[in-house]
DNA sequence: AATTCTCACAACCGCGGGCTT
DNA sequence: TAAGCCCGCGGTTGTGAGAAT
């Protein structure tokens, strides 16, 4: 019955990853690919849990990652994102090419949620100053419907990525190389990963292991970030929004969401992060067996979106906010 | 100069879904 | 069919660096 264990607790290291063990991992997945992570530590030798291995690779090691500071267009679109998708990292991160979602998440936490507070905050205050917020604030009514046209898009992509398992997406086209890493039919090829450990291993030389490790474990200047394909990661859908249904309803009435009467409306429950519509994005075989909800077919008889236009829609909209 | 505080981020933990046996 | 592991996810913690006192 089941399978033998993952890996057992004893003798597993923890703690920050050494450049060794780093050209150890890079080496073994560069020669088998990700994936099947409960041999890696078996098979490389590397006292590290599988679960390590591979929160290591994609996190830290695995080419196309962008480290460094987020640009303006990235924070907005995880600003978006987040108010949209609730605090699915891994689903947003699908949106960022070159982000993890563990870069994203804290970013969000460190960033993003004091930023969003304190315009919330600057918001209130203004409005108790009698000074009208609904003067600044107020977006026109064409830019609100442009708004809610490209969440609807949005929606609707992710319902026809979820009911059509194995096709690519191809929302926000020409954006989203992170989408999936696409398993080969044939070996998987990691141009750069060669490149990575020479690297690594150069630098390691060449300022000794001391400091190699500070840069390896903090810095990462060794990866490679020209592009390669990068790891899959949908989210899980069924863990909806927790604690950041909050947030984005600040950001939503920042924005101007609110304005849409949710008491009386589907369309706008069925908008909300927290409800049912995208739960099932990323689960095809359960979502196509329910039945569709009113929103639901509404939103599939529109037929394909436009995903290019989300993106311009979402940078010229949220200008307004930065 | 020493201590405390704050920030940023890498890594760990626990959970749930899905797969394997 | 059921038991139990693997994988991926989101939340949380630990820790080093820099700023403030």
């Amino acid at each position: 019955m089941g399978r033998p264990p993952c890996c057992d607790k004893i003798g597993v290291k923890k703690g920050p990853w050494t450049p060794e063990e780093d050209i150890i991992l890079v080496s073994y997945i560069q020669e088998h690919g990700p994936g099947n992570w409960r041999a890696v530590p078996t098979s490389t030798g590397l006292l590290r849990c599988s679960k390590s291995c591979r929160l290591r690779w994609t996190n830290y090691l695995r080419p196309g990652i962008k480290r460094g500071n987020f640009t303006d267009h990235e924070e907005k679109m995880i600003i978006h994102l987040q108010a949209l998708l609730g605090n699915r990292w891994a689903a947003i991160a699908s949106y960022l090419p070159q982000r993890t979602d563990n870069d994203i998440k804290n970013f969000w936490n460190t960033h993003l949620k004091k930023k969003l507070r304190k315009l919330q905050a600057g918001q209130e205050g203004q409005s108790r100053d009698g000074l009208s917020s609904s003067g600044s604030q107020q977006i026109s009514r064409g830019q609100w419907e442009r708004r809610l046209q490209t969440d609807i898009n949005m929606a609707r992509q992710a319902l026809c990525e979820a009911l059509s398992p194995g096709k690519p997406s191809s929302l926000l086209t020409g954006l989203k190389p992170s989408c999936g890493y696409e398993k080969p039919a044939t070996e998987p090829i990691y141009a750069s990963s060669t490149e990575n450990i020479a690297r690594l291993l150069k630098g390691w030389m060449v300022s000794g292991p001391k400091q190699s490790l500070k840069n390896s474990t903090t810095q990462n200047s060794f990866i490679d970030t020209a592009g390669a394909d990068s790891l899959s990661s949908e989210g899980t859908p069924d863990k909806a929004d927790k604690n950041g249904t909050g947030l984005s309803q600040a950001f939503e009435s920042l924005f101007g969401f609110d304005s849409l009467d949710s008491s009386n409306s589907d369309f706008s429950q069925s908008m909300s992060p927290d409800t049912g519509l995208f739960q099932d994005e990323s689960k095809p075989n359960s979502s196509a067996q329910v039945p569709l909800s009113l929103i639901e077919r509404w939103l599939f008889d529109e037929g394909a979106m436009q995903g290019k236009d989300y993106i311009n829609d979402v940078a010229i909209d949220e200008d307004n906010l930065f």
